[in-house]
DNA sequence: GCTAGCTGATGCCCG
DNA sequence: AACGGGCATCAGCTAGCG
């Protein structure tokens, strides 16, 4: 809209005042990406992009199938099943001959952001009460930026003089441990509630600059609200007021678990690195009792993360030890009492899940199959966008046969997959890797001349298209041809052509295989194998088989 | 001259 | 401009081999 505007003259005085749309290159951080946007400022009125809210949802959600408007609107169930939708190729074409179809499904797109926007806004608007921010600036600023804006806020209006940030130290994290792998049957998983918020609060670890106490009572005070809200959201009579209070009750769960992230941000004023390690050595020491609890009653451990594990609850004494069977509900019951005693008053344990079946494959890595008959995969090894569609589904058919007790089956899935191959029957969406640029093109070529980077075939792709990427910008390449070089021979997604198919059959047939030996001993054995006695008996290899 | 194995960089994910 | 801990992949390098 600015550039049409622009080349036909017409000002955008959208402005409360009557001034006019201002708009900059702008980038920003997104967890672990940065994105180039325009962003925009119009007195008097905000402008939030749902394309940025779609973004941050998927930081913590990582379920979206693109951040592009009709996959967004069918993956949150806004979509009508009879709205218009048009090839993009075609629209030029469309607006000349059918004016009427064009506006229609203009109208369709407006109709879905706005219900995107409906749902992704609202726990921003609710921040933007809490903040001193206005609404835009609420969306994009991160989270310790804004625990630092209550603080800043408070000490202002006290009077009181602001501390310079501290340098950083490094700080150590959560302890993660993965001590069986493969296939286990009746699993718990059992975490601590908001554990480093918990810390925080049951052990009175703040930041020492904060002389007036801020941090602490913000902290106690946003429990309380969130704790409050979430009673209400339960209560609320119509759907509309449980929205409302469903976002506000995430909005501070947000905020809550921001102060620990902020006593380590280099950046806050009042930032404090040596009681960030206390809170994370303290959760390594809860965690790690919780482990030796659980092995001392029986329990088989699989692997633990942070605030949480997953466990088999100790077998019924007799001839069935080992073996799956159907959990004694009291039983069960006791050993979480059991556990939970052992914590410290203000430290909740809570049972968050149980699955009739769960393969364990490395740290943070690992399948879930639940009661209703899901999978749930977790791991970048596993789940990866990094991962080609085809190994994913692979992956997905071969754990699911696995978890149900079907795993005969998997060879010949193996061969078919195979044969897929080699028949050209799998589309290029299933084999094509996708990527997002981290740097600009030009700061891509700067390192591979330094020498400080490799290349790296999206990189290459794009530079020879001569379209304008900006960092955050995807593209899909897949393999043709052979060479020493895998980056040298991938072609654009785009120039598939299915008539004249040309990748590398050999190569994603490697990759098949590799997939394959990689968890065939896992399959074969069928159960449970403890990774101290793995490195045990090969101490000196990485990969265990 | 060849290759296995290591290293560093990147990208993505878990909590 | 929240944190640390992990896995997979790629290209380039190097020690060790024949």
């Amino acid at each position: 809209m600015e550039a049409r505007a622009r080349r036909r003259g017409v000002p955008l005085a959208w402005g409360r005042d009557g001034s006019a749309l201002r708009g900059y290159a702008a980038r920003m951080q997104i967890a672990d990406r940065t994105i180039g946007y325009r962003r925009y400022s119009v007195a008097g009125r905000h402008i939030v992009d749902t394309w940025i809210l779609a973004q941050f949802y998927d930081v913590a959600a990582r379920d979206l199938p693109s951040y592009g408007l009709k996959d967004m609107a069918r993956h949150f169930g806004v979509a009508s099943s009879d709205r218009t939708y048009l090839p993009p190729e075609d629209i030029p074409r469309i607006f000349q001959e059918d004016p009427d179809r064009l506006m229609a499904y203009a109208r369709d797109d407006v109709m879905e952001t706005l219900a995107l926007s409906a749902i992704l806004s609202p726990a921003y608007f609710v921040q933007a009460q809490a903040l001193p921010f206005d609404y835009q600036t609420t969306v994009l600023r991160g989270n310790a930026t804004k625990v630092d804006a209550l603080l800043l806020r408070e000490y202002l209006h006290r009077g009181q003089a602001i501390p310079a940030p501290q340098s950083g130290v490094a700080v150590a994290g959560g302890y993660t441990a993965i001590l069986q792998r493969g296939v286990a049957r009746h699993v718990l998983h059992v975490d601590v509630a908001s554990l480093y918020p918990s810390i925080m609060l049951t052990q009175g670890i703040f930041p020492r600059s904060d002389r007036l106490g801020v941090a602490a009572s913000l902290l106690a005070d946003l429990k309380t609200f969130r704790l409050s809200a979430k009673a209400l959201a339960r209560e609320a009579p119509d759907e509309t007021r449980r929205a409302l209070l469903g976002g506000l009750q995430q909005t501070f769960k947000i905020l809550i678990n921001s102060f620990y992230g902020y006593l380590a941000f280099s950046q806050g004023h009042w930032n404090d690195f040596e009681a960030a390690n206390r809170v994370t050595a303290e959760g390594r020491q809860l965690v790690t009792a919780l482990v030796e609890r659980l092995e001392a009653a029986g329990a088989t451990v699989i692997e633990v993360d942070t605030d949480g594990l997953y466990f088999v609850p100790p077998a019924p004494s007799g001839p069935s030890r080992g073996v799956a069977s159907a959990a004694d509900p009291q039983e069960e019951e006791r050993l979480l009492a059991a556990l939970a005693s052992i914590l410290p008053d203000g430290i909740q344990l809570e049972l968050d899940g149980r699955y009739p079946a769960m393969f364990s494959y490395k740290m943070k890595n690992y399948v879930l199959l639940d009661a209703r008959g899901k999978l749930v995969v977790k791991g970048s090894g596993l789940r990866s966008r990094g991962i080609e569609l085809f190994q994913r589904q692979w992956m997905e058919e071969v754990f699911r046969l696995l978890l149900t007790g079907r795993r005969d089956e998997i060879p010949t899935l193996a061969r078919r997959w195979e044969e897929d191959f080699r028949a050209h029957r799998v589309p290029v969406k299933q084999f094509m890797k996708t990527e997002t640029f981290q740097d600009s093109l030009v700061a891509y070529q700067e390192k591979l001349k330094s020498g400080t980077r490799n290349p790296s075939a999206a990189y290459e792709l794009a530079l020879r298209s001569n379209r304008p990427y900006q960092p955050g910008d995807q593209v899909s390449f897949y393999v043709a041809g052979g060479g020493p070089r895998v980056n040298e021979a991938a072609k654009l997604a785009a120039s598939w052509d299915p008539a004249a198919p040309d990748e590398n059959t050999g190569y994603y047939i490697g990759k098949l295989r590799e997939l394959y030996d990689k968890f065939r001993p896992l399959i074969e054995r069928n159960g449970l194998v403890s990774v101290a006695e793995e490195e045990a008996a090969a101490p000196i290899q990485g990969e265990l088989f």
